[in-house]
DNA sequence: TTGTTAAATGGTAATAATTACGATAATCGG
DNA sequence: CCGATTATCGTAATTATTACCATTTAACAA
């Protein structure tokens, strides 16, 4: 079993989620799909319900929802398509990514721009979060373009 | 008329799209409910049908993505919401927001943290845009929190 | 003003994504 | 192994969005 399959499990397991064969399932395809890229959301129901027939649109879609809330996924909308990822790796610091808007690809950030000046300018805010990202072709899919 | 619907209907003659009653009566509602925040798309559609019964889906949802492509509305996800707001400014230099995440409200943001040293950090990649936002609770929303 | 043409709209219905519900099944701790 | 609780399945509903096409309307020039 891959680790990452295991720190997700254990994630699920202290908050007293079950260990099922479908969130088994899920979480290796994720691990396997979409790790450091986004993935739609409609492909991981296609593909789960390709391969276990009778695995219903509810399971899987509470499920991501659960992954997202815990922090085992990480969603995003990517164009107009519901996507996730498998969270780059539990307990890492704060960061932010460059994606590839052709394949979903996500490559790290060291920065975080957030800054002192940017926030005093919010008076009154009560700032709760930040997103920061990059956006373009990775060079695979760039050189596909050319 | 406000002076924001001239400036939009100035964008649409000039692209040549025509100025029809529907998208009179869609611009002026977003601008007085859409100025610096963002409205949820299936609001303005309830609202379009109320006001006019017989405006179809295919109308509202149309205007909608002609005016984003036109840069006079700006489009977001809100959680999982499809929403827009209208242009803060026409011809306006690039800029970043504060989204309250409560009422949809936005402040503009002076810098834009897009910086060398991050772009260096992506060698083959090609860069074609990025975001940055900040969330929180603007000041309203922040007290009536509390 | 009126006629012409291209574009926009209305109405209906399809599609796609996501969620609801309730009966059954499976996990886990003891 | 057993009981309590949570998860799953299967079906169907719901919601948001788009397609299609006949009809209407805006723009523009004579």
């Amino acid at each position: 079993m891959p680790s990452a399959v295991k720190e997700a499990t254990s994630v699920l397991k202290s908050n007293h989620f079950k260990i099922t064969k479908q969130r088994m399932a899920m979480l290796e395809f994720l691990v396997n799909t979409a790790t450091k890229k986004f993935v739609e959301v409609t492909s991981i129901d296609n593909f789960m319900r390709q391969t276990f027939p009778n695995m219903s649109h509810n399971t899987i879609y509470r499920n991501i929802s659960e992954f997202a809330e815990l922090g085992i996924v990480e969603r995003q909308v990517q164009g107009d398509r519901a996507s996730v990822k498998f969270q780059c790796d539990f307990e890492q610091e704060h960061h932010h990514h460059f994606i590839c808007s052709n394949c979903g690809k996500v490559i790290e950030l060291k920065d975080c721009p957030l800054s002192k000046e940017i926030t005093d300018q919010l008076g009154g805010c009560k700032v709760t979060g930040h997103l920061f990202q990059i956006y373009g072709l990775c060079p695979e899919c760039a050189q596909l373009n050319e």
